[in-house]
RNA sequence: GGCGCAUUCGUCUAGUGGCCCAGGACGCCGGCCUCUCACGCCGGUAGCAGGGGUUCGAAUCCCCUAUGCGCUACCA
C-alpha cells in the first residue's frame, strides 16, 4: 500500500512512493538493520532493537546486518564495537552481514564508508539539490538566538542557498569552511507511515536545509543513515522512538537522491523505575552487567521480547525459537515500558529451571571460572558441578545463586552470624548433633535415601519434628540457615566431612 | 518556546463499539505442600489520566486539558 510522501508545493506532484517491501506481494527478502554507536556497551534498549530485527530477519529467512555507526569520533572506541559485538552474540543474535562479515553492500563501519557519502553529497551538488554553506557556527548561533527572541522554531535562513558560483568559490578561495546542506522543501509536509504508529506528518517549513556533510568532511547522522539504508537495501529500518523527528529529514534526503524508502517501525523507549529513559544511573543496563550478575540470554531474550511486544493475551514464556516463530511486528505497542528487575529475575530462574541439567553444567562451568569457586569443583576429592545441579538447580535465580547455594561443598563453612545464633539459641542441638554424628557414622551405604530413613527414625525416636533435627545439621555442616535438601547434600558432601564438621559444631553449639 | 509521540492494576500487557462491573504475568498478601529456602498449587489485592462529545451502547471513535517523554546539534 504505496503512500504518497511528500505532499509539498515543491515536490508535491512528483509522486513520489514509500515503498514497503514485505507487506504485499513483495518477493524481495527482508533486509533489516541494527546500527549501534559504539559510544558505550550494548545497553539494554539497545539489545532489544537489536532483537526485534533479529528476530524479523529471522522469522522471514531474511538477512540481518549490523552496521557501526561510529562518526561520532571523540565518543566512539574500538573496545566498544567489541563489546557489543560480544554482547550480540551472547545473546544469540548473529548477523548475516557485518564489520566482520563482509558482503557487497560493504564496508559496515560508517567511518570506513567515507567514500561513498562524498560520491553520494557530490551528486547532490551536482544536480543542485544541495549547496555550500559558508555560514559561520557564530552566525548559526546568531539566527538561533533571534528564533529564539521571537519564539519562533529555529529554522536555517537559507543565507547561502544562492550563492552564486564565483561567490562560492570565493568563499571558499578565502579559506572559509563549509558544510553541505540539503536543499529542501520548504513548504509542505512529509509524512512517515510508521508500522506502529500510522501516519505522522511533519511540516517541512520547520525542518529546513539539514546539514549533510559537516566542515570536517564527515556526513552527519541523517545523511550517513539515509545514504548507508538506501545502498544496503534495508527493508525495514526498526530503531527507537528517539528517532521518529529524524525520519522526515531521512526522507527528504532519500527524495532528492531519487531513492526508495524503506519501511519503518519506530520502538517505544525503555524506562527506568522513574519513568526517564533507562540508564547507568538505574543500576544494571548494559548487557554485559546480566551476563557478569548470572543471567542467561534465553531469559533476557524472552523478558526483552515482551517490553513492548506481545503474543497474545496468556503466554508470557517463550523460547528464542518460540520468539523467532512468533514474533511480529505488528503486535509491538506504542507505549514506553519500564524494566522491571523483579519480573526478569523471575523469569530467569524460570528458564533456568527449564534447562537441560548439562546445559545448565555447561553455563556454571563457564560462569563458576568468574567466580570464588574457580578451579575447585570436581578436583581435590570434592565433587563435581553436575553432581550439584539436582541440589540447586530448582533454587536458583541467577547463576550467581549457585555460588551462595554451593560455596560449602568446595570450601570450609563460614558460619553466617544468624546461623550461629540460631544454633546457640537451640538447647537441643548438642544432643541432636551428637545423635545425628553417632547415626551417620553407621550409615552404609551413604546415600541420601538410606540417611533420609536412619534420620527421620532418629526425629521419630527423640520425639521432635524432622526440622527440629536438620536445622542444626544444615548449619553445622554448611554455615547457613539456607541450604540444598539436607539427605541430598550429607550424601554429597560425603561422610567423613560431613561427621567432623558436625563435630565441630558442637563445640559451636556449647558456646565453647 | 516549537514540533512530535505516548497515557488500561505498583510493573509488563490482553483488549481494535456490545463477549469487559476489564483477562493474563511479575510483585505483594493469605493458604496448601514442606527439613530451611526456593519451586509448585490454590485464593486474594489492585487499573481504563481528567473533562467534553459521537452512539441504543465506549477502555475501544472524535475534541480539549493534564502529565510524561523525544526531537529541535557541524551527537547518534
Amino acid at each position: 500500500m504505496p503512500s504518497p510522501c511528500f505532499q509539498g508545493n515543491e515536490c508535491g506532484g512528483t509522486g513520489f512512493h514509500v515503498k514497503v517491501p514485505g507487506m504485499d506481494n513483495d518477493q524481495e527478502p527482508i533486509r533489516v538493520r541494527f546500527a549501534p554507536s559504539p559510544t558505550g556497551h550494548l545497553h539494554v534498549g539497545g539489545a532489544r532493537t537489536a532483537l526485534y530485527n533479529w528476530l524479523l530477519a529471522r522469522k522471514s529467512g531474511g538477512i540481518f546486518i549490523l552496521r557501526i555507526e561510529d562518526t561520532d569520533i571523540s565518543r566512539s572506541t574500538e573496545d566498544n564495537i567489541r563489546q557489543i559485538m560480544e554482547s550480540m552474540l551472547w545473546l544469540g543474535l548473529d548477523w548475516d552481514e557485518g564489520p566482520d562479515r563482509e558482503g557487497k553492500h560493504g564496508p559496515y563501519r560508517q567511518m570506513q564508508r567515507l567514500e561513498i557519502y562524498r560520491r553520494a553529497a557530490d551528486e547532490l551538488l551536482g544536480s543542485d539539490k544541495a549547496y555550500r554553506c559558508f555560514c559561520s557556527k557564530e552566525e548559526i548561533a546568531a539566527e538561533r538566538e533571534e528564533a529564539r527572541r521571537a519564539s519562533r522554531a529555529y529554522v536555517y535562513s537559507g543565507r547561502c542557498a544562492n550563492l552564486k558560483p564565483e561567490e562560492s568559490a570565493a568563499c571558499e578561495a578565502d579559506g572559509r569552511g563549509f558544510v553541505i546542506r540539503l536543499r529542501a522543501p520548504s513548504g509542505g509536509t512529509t509524512v512517515v507511515n510508521d508500522l506502529i504508529r500510522g501516519e505522522v506528518s511533519f511540516d517541512n517549513a520547520l525542518i529546513g536545509d539539514i546539514i549533510l556533510v559537516r566542515a570536517s568532511g564527515i556526513p552527519t547522522y541523517n545523511f550517513a543513515v539515509a545514504v548507508d539504508d538506501s545502498q544496503m537495501g534495508i527493508t525495514h529500518v526498526i530503531r527507537g522512538d528517539d528517532h521518529l523527528p529524524n525520519t522526515p529529514k531521512q526522507l527528504m534526503v532519500l527524495e532528492a537522491m531519487v531513492k526508495p524508502a524503506p519501511a519503518y517501525a519506530h520502538l517505544p523507549l525503555i524506562l527506568g523505575p522513574d519513568r526517564t529513559p533507562l540508564s547507568k544511573r538505574h543500576g544494571a543496563s548494559s548487557v554485559e552487567e546480566f551476563r557478569v550478575r548470572g543471567y542467561i540470554p534465553e531469559a533476557l531474550c524472552n523478558y526483552l521480547a515482551l517490553l513492548g511486544w506481545s503474543y497474545d493475551a496468556e503466554t508470557t514464556i517463550f523460547t528464542t525459537g518460540e520468539l523467532v516463530e512468533k514474533f511480529s511486528l505488528g503486535r509491538v505497542g506504542a507505549t514506553a515500558a519500564v524494566f522491571d528487575n523483579d519480573k526478569l529475575l523471575w523469569m530467569n530462574g524460570y528458564h533456568i529451571r527449564n534447562l537441560e541439567p548439562e546445559k545448565l553444567s555447561l553455563r556454571l562451568e563457564e560462569y563458576i571460572a568468574t567466580t570464588r569457586l574457580s578451579g575447585l569443583p570436581g578436583t581435590g576429592g570434592r565433587p563435581g558441578i553436575e553432581e550439584l545441579i539436582p541440589l540447586a538447580q530448582e533454587k536458583m535465580k541467577t547463576l550467581a545463586d549457585f555460588v551462595e547455594l554451593t560455596d560449602f561443598f568446595f570450601l570450609p563453612p563460614t558460619y553466617e552470624d544468624k546461623a550461629l545464633a540460631k544454633l546457640r539459641k537451640d538447647e537441643l542441638a548438642p544432643e541432636i548433633l551428637i545423635r545425628a554424628a553417632g547415626i551417620l557414622s553407621g550409615i552404609e551405604p551413604y546415600d541420601a535415601e538410606t540417611i533420609e530413613e536412619a534420620l527421620r527414625r532418629a526425629a521419630d525416636e527423640m520425639d521432635i519434628r524432622l526440622g527440629k533435627l536438620l536445622q542444626p545439621v544444615r548449619i553445622a555442616v554448611s554455615g547457613k540457615l539456607v541450604t540444598p535438601g539436607m539427605f541430598e547434600t550429607l550424601a554429597v558432601l560425603g561422610k567423613e566431612k560431613g561427621i567432623d564438621r558436625i563435630n565441630a559444631a558442637i563445640k559451636m553449639a556449647r558456646n565453647d
